[in-house]
DNA sequence: GCACATAGCTAGTTTTTCTAGCTATCATGC
DNA sequence: GCATGATAGCTAGAAAAACTAGCTATGTGC
């Protein structure tokens, strides 16, 4: 087996990775705050913008870990506040496409711009090897993630 | 201005970090729904079994972004199904001190093992400098988020 | 000692999520 | 072409979680 990185760094990258995910629930946490809803909201409002592929109802809800009949009620709420729009998916007649307003993604944009400059302030103090090494961590680390929870839609499958 | 990464890249690393913010929701939701609770109730273990130093009730609350009262509703059910133990913090009365009990630190280990032990593949394959600019950016971005959650805290003495 | 802030909690209300079940649409096998 | 089963989304009513308001006890600063 080969071991590049000595075992204490290794730890602390792992650790650090958490903090991260931490930092991240806690800055949501503010966002939400600032825009007077709940951090449920904020969350789907990043799913929502954030995705190349439209996302659905269903989809939605199985991203933040809820029933899809709680997922409508989301929609339903974030429709009448003026953030998404609900539109048919031009494929499939069953699904919907939700998609951010003008309004909607600016108050977040408007939100987060501070901390989006300074964040582009720290990724600009790498050279670029460090940024394509940071980048596919990134990468590599998220999808280790994402497997896993699509690991969970399969067991749930099975109705234990 | 010194801009060592290319736009391009600069711009694809501040996403893939926004992806990696996602897919550690999913996990948690996944995560959440083998272990039989809430994303909530997943997300508070990780805040207790992750600090240094010890967390109470109302710092619990302020890092998921909820109220106090809220908070202490959460930490009964923590304890009530035996995940953490509260005990009287040793300099100030008015606190109580939030540990994991062993058994629900191993719960939570047990499910997440397959996926840290792949996270710790992927570390391991970096070498020497290449995780210490990774460690270096995560530390960055997480004191970028933290401070940006830190702000609301101040807005919110205000109370507007 | 006194005023004020902080940690934590209880009670009652509001909001959100859940379960159960329904329709409509899509995909597959015959 | 048409059953059969799966998927996306929704509604209704029940259960759970978070909220507001307000309280006690302890700590902090004058």
């Amino acid at each position: 087996m080969l071991i590049v990185v000595d075992e204490r760094t290794g730890r602390a990258v792992g650790l650090e990775l958490r903090r991260v995910l931490q930092a991240g629930r806690e800055m949501q946490a503010a966002l939400a705050r600032r825009l007077g809803v709940r951090v449920t909201d904020v969350q789907a409002m990043d799913h929502v913008a954030a995705t190349d592929e439209p996302v659905g109802t269903v989809e939605l809800g199985d991203r933040l870990g809820m029933r899809s009949a709680s997922a409508a009620a989301l929609v339903g709420r974030l429709i009448e506040a003026g953030h998404v729009v609900r539109e048919p998916h031009p494929a499939d007649r069953r699904r919907v496409v939700l998609t951010p307003t003008v309004h909607g993604r600016a108050e977040v944009r408007d939100q987060l711009a501070p901390m989006l400059d300074e964040l582009t302030a720290v990724i600009s103090r790498l050279d670029d090897s460090e940024a394509a090494t940071v980048l596919w961590f990134l990468q590599q680390a998220g999808a280790v993630m994402r497997s896993y929870a699509a690991l969970d839609t399969d067991e749930a499958d099975r109705g234990d």
